[in-house]
RNA sequence: GGAGAGAUGGCCGAGUGGUCGAAGGCGCUCCCCUGCUAAGGGAGUAUAGGCUCAAAAAGCUUAUCGAGGGUUCGAAUCCCUCUCUCUCCGCCA
């Protein structure tokens, strides 16, 4: 969310940022809003301020045993004015409060301004993408090949974009959820943490997924019904529950409605889950393989910290993601997002491309955003800041890595012409000191 | 799933209709006193808004005692619904 001071100051300003970002900013409506807010919210506060006096001073009367119904006579008619005022408030603020909730953040003032993905910025790479003497296959191949893959049985099980994972595959699967967690607990300080898979609609408003994007996410509700009419603080159904996209959500709000005091800052959580999206809106897109699926799985890095030092932290943060791969001797690429390519809370984003070999291109493997307030507003997230006042923090998020691509790179990067799988050095202490996966072990 | 108890400021805890944003204590900050230490005295100490203002400072004002709704001139206090926590029983990975 913006602020909405700011919004109120230079709406103009404010519009043109947000249209590098292609989002067209309805500063005529946003300003009869505020027009209405205003007169509505000065006539309701008089009216308070005149009930809550005439109340008081019906209190006094009475302690002392005076009579008081001539002043009560006078405020007879105050109550039905005032609930009219106060329902017309609380109409036009949850108005304006949807339109804030919809706008996206405004880009860094480093973001390159495009129109595509084709204007992102890269800069630098890393590693040299291995040249093979024979045909290589994609990781479908590969992996079917191997009989560790099977997107038949998962479609049988749950539909399109599953998948089913056996032996070796799944075990390697589970190698680099537990390597890439130990590497950024004991090389780089985070604090390994376990979170719920289901979180509610507070907490998808508050890194931004809702109101906008609910149709990218899986709901379910709590059992048949009987719970009716059971609302949270801000509105929502408190029965619906969401499967996390991303452990992001569950990871940040963990600050939600909290003031951190400084000493503690910054925090840096990490988190292993899986991540459920409904992928609407990329029909045709990626649909072989692991690349993009409903359930997958991802290691999240989260750093909650203070405002003066949050682009210090984007640059830690990438290069915690890099290590990974680094390790995993995969080569990558990293990119500076334009503006319209960044997401919705994001000020600034680095992707990190991995190299498939497959399809000859550095694809998607991790996201690293610095969202400055913007969460932290939708959130009430703060700290203590050396005034001893609250003040809003700067949240930032990152793969660290997505485990299902990961192992999709692995797959075509280091795969063998006879059929078989060569183990990446860093990961062979976790499969039991193995180093290859043939076709015979899947049989 | 059944029975009961509870939710108040950074913490503890009082408050069952009226000058209550909330006694008291602890903690914290500042000041005074005390040649160190300990003890003592005084003042201050929630958050988010709105309005006035060029801005800051300041002033005025509204809301908030788990959440939402209701009764009332007036609700922390009464009523309804929900959520969460604790205790006991049952069930369960």
């Amino acid at each position: 969310m913006l602020d909405i001071q700011q919004l109120r100051a230079d709406p103009e300003n404010i519009g043109s940022r947000l249209a590098k970002r292609g989002y067209t900013f309805p500063a005529a409506q946003f300003q009869w809003l505020e027009a209405q807010r205003k007169s509505i919210q000065t006539q309701t506060q008089e009216l308070q301020a005149k009930r809550n006096a005439t109340s008081k001073q019906i209190g006094i009367a009475k302690q002392k045993g005076e009579d008081a119904t001539a002043i009560m006579a006078e405020i007879a008619h105050l109550g039905d004015e005032l609930k009219q005022a106060e329902s017309q408030l609380e109409r036009i603020q949850s108005e304006l409060q949807q339109l804030l909730l919809t706008i996206p953040n405004l880009a860094h003032s480093s973001v390159p301004e495009g129109k595509s993905e084709t204007d992102n910025l890269e800069i630098r790479r890393w590693g040299t993408p291995r040249s093979f003497d024979f045909t290589i296959k994609d990781h479908v191949s590969i992996g079917e090949e191997l009989g560790l893959l099977d997107f038949e049985t998962a479609a049988k099980l749950s539909g399109a974009r599953f998948n089913v994972m056996k032996g070796g595959i799944a075990h390697l699967h589970r190698a680099l959820a537990q390597f890439m967690l130990d590497t950024h607990t004991q090389e780089h300080g985070y604090t390994e943490i376990y979170v719920p898979y289901l979180v509610n609609a507070d907490c998808l408003q508050g890194t931004g997924q809702l109101p906008k994007f609910e149709e990218d996410l899986f709901a379910v509700h709590a059992g048949t019904s009987g719970h009716m009419g059971a609302t949270t603080s801000t509105g929502h159904d408190s029965f619906k529950l969401y499967l996390i996209p991303t452990a992001e959500v569950p990871l940040t709000n963990i600050v939600r409605n909290e003031i951190i005091p400084l000493e503690q800052l910054p925090l840096k959580l990490v988190a292993h889950t899986p991540c459920f999206r409904s992928e609407a809106g990329s029909y045709g897109k990626d649909t072989r393989g692991l690349i993009r699926q409903h359930q997958f799985e991802k290691v999240e890095l989260v750093h909650i910290v203070h405002p003066q030092t949050s682009y210090e932290a984007l640059e830690q943060l990438v290069s915690h993601a890099e290590k990974i791969l680094q390790k995993l001797e995969l080569p990558y690429r990293v990119m500076t997002l334009c503006t319209s390519d960044m997401g919705f809370s994001a000020a600034k984003t680095y992707d990190i491309e991995v190299w498939l070999p497959a399809q000859k291109a550095y694809r998607e493997i991790s996201s690293c955003s610095n969202c400055e307030a913007f969460q932290a507003r939708r959130m009430q997230a703060r700290f203590r800041n050396e005034k001893g006042k609250p003040e809003l923090l700067h949240t930032l998020n990152g793969s660290g890595l997505a485990i299902g691509r990961t192992l999709v790179a692995i797959l075509e990067n280091y795969q063998n012409r006879d059929g078989s799988l060569t183990i990446p050095s860093v990961l062979q202490s976790y499969m039991g000191g193995l180093d290859r996966l043939t076709i015979e072990d899947g049989k």
